[in-house]
DNA sequence: AGTCTATCGT
């Protein structure tokens, strides 16, 4: 059950958090000191007079703003520079260079030298700095802090301002809270105070990346109907959000629109949308994007160039990835690691695994060292083909060289395990794996479960999965779709409906494929009354039986030999323009041989 | 005067 925590109830708990006046209401968050620096002595000298001063200030002024400053001990010299003048800089100075060291991703450091300047030289917070403080915790994936300061700063009678919400808003979405974001996009609004065009595009970002591309559809449209004049920006983002939503030819309205206004499509634009027309097959399209682009006198970056060899690979069109690589070459691009790792992804489910190997030392030779993705990739592919020992052995070299596998390598290993006939030994991956450091996701979950029950064993597959109920982990309706057909495989139908009937009051939306599932195994023990029951059922719910829904069906009722009942299904079938699947049609002719005088069936399937 | 975001890739 979602529980949806709205920005009232948040900032109520986060009074409990903060009952000083410091803006630092998180004694539990250990916030490493910054290294001390022993260059700043040799500049101390340097700033005695009051002009070397002012010298020095529009020197570090001119550092942060030209974006020249490059290494955060060169900021920790400055900071401590100034920390030692007398009088102290202004408040607006020190803004200046804590922007930049958050720039700089060094959140924690921005956090402790605000603290200083607070403690240390007496400084008093406002609006400006406790931003940079809620921009870093944020940043830190810590929202809920942020708040607890957005709460410290009213109480010390500051005002928040837009780019106080911005950051929080941001903070939300980054966080995948997207839903809180838009509550809190709303009580801003409400409330009176300002939002504007950067907050409208965060917020239209975060519901891009969560897939709610048709709600951040709306929110540019209410920035038009405004006047905010959407950017480019925000409109690639919208873009992109609808082509991998599948919605590519709305995708390109939208771009035909944006141009309509004025606001001509950058790099990114285009590379969005030719690389949704690949994903969906619209190659010819793609390829006249593609010289519109360059005719317009935009060129191809090696990241634009990757995504399409990217798709290239995908779509198993690895001669024209290579040549797409071949023309990255030309332009003057180094082939890198997305570059290989996309080659040897393909030729690993290819089943190539000397090719992939052979790509894989290209890259080494050629001075491009391999991640943790390329390594995955080829034990993936070595377990593809069943070769345990190598996925093994590249497992022990990847460790050697410093690697530590991540989620994804272990899933990959342990589903390796189980493909080889070895679901014991993929459980002992699989308890053990939280040594290394990570944690089993949703998908690992899945894919153990899913090889223990095609081994025959539910229940070890139970009490994993009862172990798995108790711990946080959200199952959803994929893992108990499993375990349903773990039981029903298993001949368990009685606890498999048991358990079935209470996915709605765990709050699971039971999909075609636990229906599915469910009539499969109703179908198979001939409990064909059962299997058709639940076939309406599902309908009268909303759920549509796909193809697979009524393969699984046919196949029972020919089983059964129940004739007149197939051929009303398979009309069924072939009004809904499904396809009738290897095995139905091979049980079909089975029945045909050893029965030659059903005309009605025969007839029904090649009419004369 | 200083704080916010910035879209595409394994």
């Amino acid at each position: 059950m979602l529980r949806r925590i709205s920005f009232l109830s948040c900032f109520r708990l986060l009074h409990h958090m903060c009952t000083t006046t410091s803006p630092f209401p998180s004694p539990a968050l250990h916030i490493p000191l910054h290294s001390h620096c022993t260059k700043s002595t040799n500049i101390n000298h340097e700033i005695q007079s009051h002009s070397n001063k002012t010298q020095f200030l529009n020197f570090m002024r001119n550092q942060c703003k030209s974006g020249k400053l490059k290494s955060i001990d060169e900021a920790l010299n400055f900071f401590h520079t100034m920390a030692k003048m007398n009088p102290l800089p202004s408040v607006i100075d020190f803004t200046l260079l804590l922007g930049f060291i958050v720039k700089m991703k060094h959140y924690t450091t921005a956090i402790s030298l605000v603290k200083e300047m607070h403690s240390s030289l007496g400084i008093k917070p406002d609006t400006f700095i406790l931003n940079v403080v809620i921009n870093s915790l944020c940043h830190l994936k810590l929202v809920a802090f942020g708040f607890s300061v957005l709460g410290t700063m009213l109480k010390l009678g500051l005002e928040p301002s837009v780019v106080t919400f911005t950051i929080l808003i941001n903070g939300l979405c980054v966080k995948g809270d997207v839903g809180r974001a838009v509550e809190l996009v709303d009580h801003v609004e409400k409330t009176g105070y300002r939002s504007d065009v950067k907050t409208y595009g965060v917020l239209i970002n975060g519901l891009c990346k969560m897939g709610k591309t048709s709600e951040a559809v709306g929110w540019l449209r209410k920035m038009e109907e405004r006047n905010w004049n959407p950017n480019v920006v925000v409109y690639s983002t919208v873009m992109d959000g609808l082509c991998k939503d599948g919605l590519v030819s709305e995708a390109l309205g939208l771009c035909l629109e944006m141009s309509g206004k004025g606001i001509k499509p950058n790099l990114v634009t285009y590379t969005c949308l030719i690389q949704g027309l690949c994903n969906f097959g619209r190659w010819k399209e793609a390829g006249s994007l593609l010289d519109e682009m360059m005719k317009m006198g935009v060129m191809p970056d090696l990241q634009s160039l990757n995504i399409l060899v990217d798709v290239l690979c995908k779509e198993g069109k690895i001669m024209q990835a290579k040549s797409v690589i071949g023309f990255m070459i030309l332009v003057g691009e180094v082939p890198d690691v997305f570059t290989y790792n996309s080659l040897i992804d393909r030729y690993c489910l290819q089943n190539q695994m000397d090719e992939a190997t052979r790509v894989f030392e290209l890259m080494v030779s050629r001075g491009c060292l391999p991640d943790i993705v390329a390594y995955t990739s080829l034990i993936h592919g070595w377990c593809k083909i069943k070769n345990i020992n190598k996925a093994m052995h590249l497992l022990d070299e990847m460790i050697k060289v410093g690697f530590t596998p991540d989620v994804v390598t272990w899933t990959t290993l342990i589903g390796g395990f189980c493909q080889v006939g070895r679901p014991l030994a993929a459980k002992e991956l699989f308890l053990n794996m939280h040594k290394y450091g990570q944690v089993p996701n949703l998908q690992t979950c899945a894919i153990i479960l899913d090889g223990l029950c095609k081994s025959q064993l539910l229940s070890e597959a139970l009490s994993l999965f009862h172990a798995m109920e108790k711990s946080n982990l959200d199952l959803n309706i994929v893992i108990y779709s499993i375990i349903l057909d773990g039981m029903c495989s298993a001949g368990k139908l009685n606890t498999a409906l048991e358990l079935f009937s209470c996915l709605p009051a765990k709050g699971l939306q039971i999909n075609v494929y636990a229906y599915t599932i469910m009539i499969n195994g109703f179908a198979k023990q001939g409990l064909l009354d059962k299997a058709e029951d639940l076939l309406s059922n599902m309908e009268e719910n909303g759920c549509m039986p796909d193809s697979c829904t009524y393969n699984v069906f046919v196949q029972g009722l020919v089983a059964e030999r129940e004739i007149a009942r197939s051929i009303k299904y398979l009309t069924m079938m072939r009004d809904k323009g499904f396809s009738v699947d290897a095995t139905t049609t091979e049980m079909i002719i089975n029945y045909l041989s050893t029965n030659q005088g059903d005309n009605e069936l025969r007839e029904f399937l090649f009419p004369k």
